[in-house]
DNA sequence: TAACCTGTTCAATTTTGTTTGAACTAACCG
DNA sequence: CGGTTAGTTCAAACAAAATTGAACAGGTTA
């Protein structure tokens, strides 16, 4: 009920704000929230496994918003639990290798979108077929093959693209 | 003054709609503004180019938008002015090679925040250096050097990519 | 059993980002 | 000139997304 008594004596030092600062605007460009990056950021930075609580302290954050995040990243395979500890609260790491972060945003965020986006395309090459004028549909046809085009290059960079960040 | 009169012989056709729809979500994926996926959208199943007034009679967006819209994806590579045409009115018609639509993405929204990214690390590592104690220290060294891999990491990924985006 | 922890859920709130539209610049026209 | 058309700008309104915090579930402890 008091500020004074709640254990502030948490403050992020100048580093860990930089570090936090950092991996915020990262995030940002991936289209993630901004929790996501100060969570992971400071997980980071941290030297030893961090808990839910450790993280509401020391970032100001609501439990709601670290539970949240922390599911995220560890279904983006961007933090796991910390093994070991055989306390009641766990505990959280982060995952640095590149190839495991790179590898879960492609599963979780990217893949899943060029799935959905080829089962449209079908859908839209289909509608073509009805269109009755055939300069009109033969015009739309050729776009839509553009699309699946796209959605082939797509698919074909994925894997190169992981296979490129795993060193 | 009045919806009767202003020209909305011009709503667009069930397949339209799919199209955009298609764009609107694609675009969302990128992080960029449901507007530029409508305009874009519209502009990819039209067979003739279209101009400004033509984008806010047709998808009912305001002028301000379809200007803005226009102005980013000028900017992304992803729409050009019609050649030919000497009107005073400027038509517009869409990019539709991959690789330019990619390539144009990674140069206005990828590079710069790899860019300042490179600049943030420089920064990081600087302070780093004034940190007393030595373990800590050598932990944070690392840390960084971790990021400085993983942007280099970046930097060697984007030629790639636009070089498989490329056909 | 009750009191206590740890963590989750979700409706309400806050924040952020997008869209609008009115005011404006500039070019053309008669 | 004054009127018209094409397009831009930007503060305000709006919509979408993230965050909060209170209620909750389940486990542990005494």
């Amino acid at each position: 009920m008091d500020d004074l008594l709640t254990g502030d004596q948490y403050e992020l030092d100048p580093l860990e704000r930089q570090v936090v600062a950092f991996f915020v605007d990262g995030v940002r460009v991936l289209g993630l929230p901004r929790s996501i990056g100060e969570i992971y950021g400071l997980l980071f930075i941290s030297q030893t496994a961090l808990s839910l609580d450790d993280l509401v302290n020391r970032l100001h954050i609501s439990k709601g918003s670290a539970s949240q995040g922390l599911r995220m990243l560890k279904s983006l395979g961007a933090v796991r639990e910390a093994v070991g500890g055989a306390e009641r609260r766990t505990y959280y790491e982060p995952a640095i290798e590149l190839k495991r972060l790179a590898g879960g945003f492609i599963r979780e965020q990217i893949r899943p979108h060029l799935e959905s986006g080829k089962t449209k395309i079908t859908r839209l090459a289909e509608t073509t077929q009805d269109i009755a004028d055939p300069t009109r549909r033969k015009f739309l046809s050729e776009r839509v093959k553009r699309l699946e085009t796209w959605m082939r290059s797509g698919g074909r960079v994925l894997p190169v693209l992981q296979k490129l960040l795993g060193q």
